[in-house]
DNA sequence: TATATATTTGCAACGTTGTTGCATTTGTGT
DNA sequence: ACACAAATGCAACAACGTTGCAAATATATA
C-alpha cells in the first residue's frame, strides 16, 4: 500500500509531514528512532508537528512503537491488521542498534499463573542481525 | 537475600539510597516505575542519586528494568541469576498497570529468518491480573 | 475555479527525564 | 578516631513529552 492510500484510508489529509514520514518509514526496512525518522525526512517539520503525527499514527494503527533495553524507542509501519493481532515479535541487533518486525513469527502461548489472563504478547529478541553477521 | 547482603555481594557500599530503594523493591510484589519508587522510599533523595543508584544496579544485575508500552519503564529485583537467564517475561496489566516479573516461565524459541542469531528473549504480556480479575 | 471551514502547522512555553561536574558529606578499613 | 575512596546534593543543561494559540493549508462546496 502507497502512502497516499494510507492516508485516505484513515481519513487523514494529506499534508507534507504526513506524507513524507510514511514514505520514509515505508522505505527503511528497519523500524526507527525519532532522531534516525527525523534525519531521514526529506524536509525538517517542527517537533511537535512530529509528536504530534506520530501520536495520531499510532492511534489510528498506522504505525507502532517498539520499546527496547536503555529506554529507546522505535517506529514502524504497521502491516494492515497489525492492532487485531494479539502477538507482536520485534528483533533488535546488539551491534547495530536496528530493529526489524518479525511478522510471520507466531509466539507460543506461555502457561501464566492462576488469575492472570494474556491479551497480547510482545516478544523482543535480541541477537545479532543478518548485516551485522560475518 | 536480604538488603545487607545483596550489597555486599557486589561490593557497594551501604548508603540510605541504596538500602531504601533496595528495601522498597524487596517489598513490593510488582516492579515500580521511578514515580511510584519515590513515592514509597522511606526518605527523598535528589534526583541525581537515584538516577545513579538505579544506573549501578542495573550495571550490578541487581535490578532490570522493564520497558513496557507508552514509554513507561518499570524497576525490579533480579533473581540471583537473572542476567545468566537468556529468556525473561513479564506481564503488563492494562487494568491498573501494574508490572509482574513472570520468573518460572519459559519462553519457546521461535524460528528466525536466516542471517538473524538470538541471544536472549523478552516477553511482555498485556493482559489482565490477578487483583484486577473479578 | 474561487471560497469557506475544519485541520494542521510552527512557535513558544513549560514540566519531566536523562545526565554530568563539582564541592561537600559519608561509609568503611586501618 | 582518622584518612581516603565513594556517594550525595546541588546546579545546570540537553532531550523529550505536551499543550495553547495564531497563522497557514487541505479539502469540500458553490
Amino acid at each position: 500500500m502507497e502512502t497516499s492510500n494510507i492516508l485516505e484510508t484513515h481519513n487523514l489529509s494529506k499534508t507534507p509531514c504526513r506524507v513524507d514520514i510514511i514514505d520514509t518509514l515505508l522505505a527503511t526496512e528497519v523500524a526507527l528512532t525519532e532522531q534516525q525518522l527525523k534525519e531521514n525526512l526529506k524536509f525538517d517539520y517542527d517537533r511537535a508537528t512530529i509528536f504530534r503525527t506520530l501520536k495520531t499514527f499510532s492511534e489510528k494503527g498506522i504505525i507502532h512503537c517498539v520499546p527496547v533495553e536503555g529506554n529507546e524507542v522505535y517506529y514502524a509501519i504497521s502491516k494492515p491488521n497489525y492492532k487485531q493481532t494479539l502477538s507482536h515479535a520485534h528483533f533488535h541487533c546488539s551491534t547495530c542498534g536496528g530493529v526489524y518486525c518479525l511478522n510471520s513469527i507466531s509466539i507460543a502461548e506461555p502457561q501464566l499463573p492462576d488469575g492472570f489472563a494474556a491479551q497480547g504478547y510482545e516478544l523482543t529478541i535480541n541477537g545479532c542481525c543478518r548485516k551485522c553477521k560475518e
